[in-house]
DNA sequence: ATCCTGAATTCATTTTTTGAACTCAGTTCG
DNA sequence: CGAACTGAGTTCAAAAAATGAATTCAGGAT
């Protein structure tokens, strides 16, 4: 992805300088987004919940994750409609919660795929163990840049577009 | 994203039980991609980078981050090959690094993209101050699936496909 | 009445992060 | 020449966050 509307004439080797971001910290949803997704276990835990995976201890049990933790992650992530709390009960036992993806949260998976391909290609040496494939046909799906119509856009033919600068 | 087969005559509504990953922690690119995205500041740095800011005292300005904590993230990232260091002087001055993004840092801004795209979508309320559209004709772009002849497909209709169950 | 279970909460310890001060090698200013 | 400056780090004490173990809590089961 270009990021300067570079001349034809002379792609800069040696780019200017550049000494800010164009988008200030608190305009940007991608820092914001960072905010709400990085960490250790945000991330970890809406796997969890792709895979099914809805109940307190079964998520500390994958995860390894200290309840406090949990806890406090579960709720940040249901404020933040990742997730949504579901009572049930386990055969006449006392009411508890099972947290369920969203349909807010699932949009989110796009970005666990988005990371998924990049940790499988250089974080790994031997075969991915999971593919993310067309249910319909078994096509193996990858991340890509899309016009609205569904032309697919190679990441170096795209550019950022900056509508509103920084005020700060 | 259905992670099941569901059997066409009863999608459970209340589905079935899972109480663990399919795919171990630890052989996971996702949950691996994790340790070195999931923090405050890995993200951040990426996205300075991808707008060309490339100096330490840039970088620290712009995201207010600790030194220390800058210089450890920015080895990190070059270990990880997110990033490389680029020597250059300013004028006569004495070298210094740059921290120029790689092609397999590139490739990671994918996330970078799609969690923009959610932050845009649902941490804010007014228009986002940034679109990734294609450099040659001005068109939007978002972040889809598709397949490898490029075909776009909906979230909706992928799975995911488990080639190699867990060991732990 | 006691034990068990899932879901927390509390709390002392460890780890990480922070911010301020210091270093270092060269540069410019007076 | 010496003083001050610069970018890029390190160092280090203080603050904040994460951890793990023990405790609580509301039922149900024995």
């Amino acid at each position: 992805m270009s990021n300067s509307d570079a001349k034809p004439d002379s792609p800069p080797r040696t780019p200017r300088r550049v000494s800010q971001t164009p988008v200030a910290m608190d305009d940007c949803g991608m820092a914001r987004a960072t905010d709400l997704f990085g960490d250790r276990w945000t991330l970890l835990i809406l796997r969890e919940a792709l895979y099914g995976v809805t109940r307190f201890e079964d998520l500390r049990a994958d995860l390894g994750i200290p309840r406090a933790a949990l806890s406090q992650r579960l709720d940040r992530m249901v404020g933040a409609g990742l997730l949504s709390r579901h009572p049930y009960r386990e055969g006449a036992s006392r009411t508890r919660h099972e947290y369920r993806m969203t349909d807010q949260g699932m949009e989110a998976v796009i970005v666990l795929v988005a990371l998924m391909d990049w940790g499988d290609r250089y974080l790994r040496d031997d075969t991915p163990p999971i593919d993310v494939v067309e249910a319909a046909t078994g096509d193996k799906l990858s991340i890509a840049l899309t016009t609205q119509d569904g032309r697919v856009v190679p990441l170096k033919d795209a550019k950022m577009n900056i509508l509103r600068h920084r005020k700060a």
